[in-house]
DNA sequence: TCCTTTTGTGTAAACGGTTACACAAAAGGA
DNA sequence: TCCTTTTGTGTAACCGTTTACACAAAAGGA
């Protein structure tokens, strides 16, 4: 690779001459400018990232760390992040926390000593990882999953837990199984709440179990002893799994049981029966916050807490009159 | 952030003896080492790795460049390469280059401008883009889709025909419909191939027509015009695509029309009816394409082809004897 | 014309590490 | 004891950029 030396050689100038005229900062005579162009062309030279990198302590890098990017909601997330990026000249270095504080810290670090300018996080699994990330004093936009006292872009999950409810009660639900995920994340306990108010008002029964920790027995025996006509999940891939003990348990999907999801993943629009969900704008999510760290990093204006609204998708899987 | 020479400062050495001490390379007594070691736990030092890569012309990253993540194929491919990369003490630059020759060639030169050192790709959309990567002289593996002049890792696709096709006879089919995608790459070229010699030496009559530019109506005519009753799908998620149609139009899968899916996405597990798909070890890929960059980096010794075994998983939306 | 401002360029010092080289002290061998 | 080898450490150059500063030439104003 050649270097700027040797392009400033090749032109017959100064490597000063030579940056002045790549960032177009300083004077620079117009031959000048031409004789360079033309030895970079020569040279195919392109400048060096790192070098650049660590004369301003900054690299265009943003570090993106997510709990898990096998989960599709994520990963139209982290596409909506990196395409936001490459169009304002940044990229992206990824990281799959897993919920696990270590690795968490772990990446942490790795956007730290790679000077990345900014980070995106979406659940840092404990307030200590949180408290951790602060003190890196990096800029940082939470993501989904947040921390009130942050910059954040979020969807509106008190409105998506009405909204699940309203789908149930359209399917004339009269007993609710509500799955939730867990609740000390905020994100989740807004739509459990929502879910919650919404079937009070229309003083409809539910029973509440925590998703991740159900088994199949678990859920089978749930529904026989409440008589469930109706279940609200956390997320598709959860409705999706729900659906199919459902289906091989002899259950028909909506007419037994109906079932709504939430976040609208690309699949749950040809699952059969198409699913009842909660759209979440995945992908504006991720270029939100990409939006929003980059103004941060330039010092621009901007909102600190951004949320974005929900929509009910009402599909095959839930009833309507 | 503290530096080198802070440490130094600290404990009362040079920066050189930091700097041996740091990568245990070259003498350091042990009580030298000892302050050191306190020196750095004090100032809580973290070497800067952007001049590590500056001096040594080679960052601890991976550039991985993919298709498309949204695909839940390259999603756990990725998360296989992330995985081995991270527990290397490697990490991850991505990039989606949807193939497009311009985004392919961008990203490739992203890496190369960050000292990646190497990289990981999959279906570069041309012979040029291959070339080009080739002219950088930067250690690449390829992943699934490969040319065959070059390191990659991929699994046995002719194989992975051959058990389409036999899914679909040992569910007594009679009139097959094949979705292949664009021939131009070796893989799906084989899979093609592989399920025509099986159903030919079966003497079962089949069809075949293109999944990317094919609509719902186009779909719907072939069915009827050649009396389809077995569908061969490119990948999992135009199965489901395929039977969330065939649903619609009232078609019962398997019964009226089986179909079989290529990949085994997590999904296909959970999908109603499940779906008979053929298992490709993803995630294993990843890990294997990482394995083999890194052995190249290290110039350790390394199998150039690794070619993985496919298998077939037979669910629900195929019949069975 | 002389003085001031603008334009254009080069020299050299950063940025934060690694390492070649030099050299001194300690250890080992005869 | 003297010589050689091993051990331990520091100085300074280097990686490829950017930029502060210095300075000269050109342009503009009186």
């Amino acid at each position: 690779m050649a270097t700027i030396k040797q392009v400033a050689q090749h032109a017959g100038v100064s490597v000063a001459t030579v940056s002045r005229a790549l960032n177009k900062s300083g004077y620079v005579k117009k031959e000048t400018q031409d004789k360079i162009d033309k030895a970079i062309q020569e040279l195919n030279y392109r400048p060096n990232e790192t070098a650049r990198t660590l004369y301003k302590r900054q690299s265009r890098m943003i570090g993106l760390l997510l709990p898990d990017m096998s989960n599709p909601f994520f990963t139209v997330v982290a596409r909506g992040v990196e395409d936001e990026a490459m169009a304002m000249g940044y990229h992206i270095i990824i990281g799959n926390g897993d919920g696990n504080d270590e690795k968490e810290l772990a990446y942490l670090n790795t956007f730290n000593v790679h000077n990345c300018s900014g980070i995106i996080a979406s659940q840092l699994s404990s307030k200590e990882t949180f408290d951790s990330f602060k003190s890196y004093n990096m800029p940082f936009v939470l993501l989904d999953r947040v921390y009130e006292d942050h910059e954040f872009v979020e969807t509106n999950h008190y409105k998506g837990g009405q909204l699940q409810a309203q789908a149930v009660i359209n399917g004339k639900a009269q007993s609710v199984l509500i799955l939730e995920q867990d609740l000390n994340y905020k994100s989740f306990r807004e739509r459990f709440n929502g879910a919650k108010l919404m079937l009070d008002e229309a003083g409809i029964n539910y029973v509440s179990a925590n998703e991740l920790s159900l088994t199949e027995d678990d859920l089978l025996n749930l529904i026989k002893e409440h008589d469930i006509d109706s279940i609200i999940c956390s997320n598709d891939v959860g409705a999706f799994n729900v659906m199919s003990i459902l289906y091989n348990h002899q259950y028909k999907v909506p007419d037994d049981i109906q079932v709504v999801g939430y976040d609208d993943i690309p699949l749950s629009r040809t699952y059969s029966p198409s699913l009842t969900t909660i759209h979440q704008p995945a992908y504006l999510i991720g270029q939100k916050a990409c939006q929003q760290l980059i103004k941060q990093l330039e010092g621009k204006q901007r909102e600190h807490h951004q949320i974005l609204d929900v929509t009910l998708v009402e599909r095959q899987s839930t009833r309507r009159d």
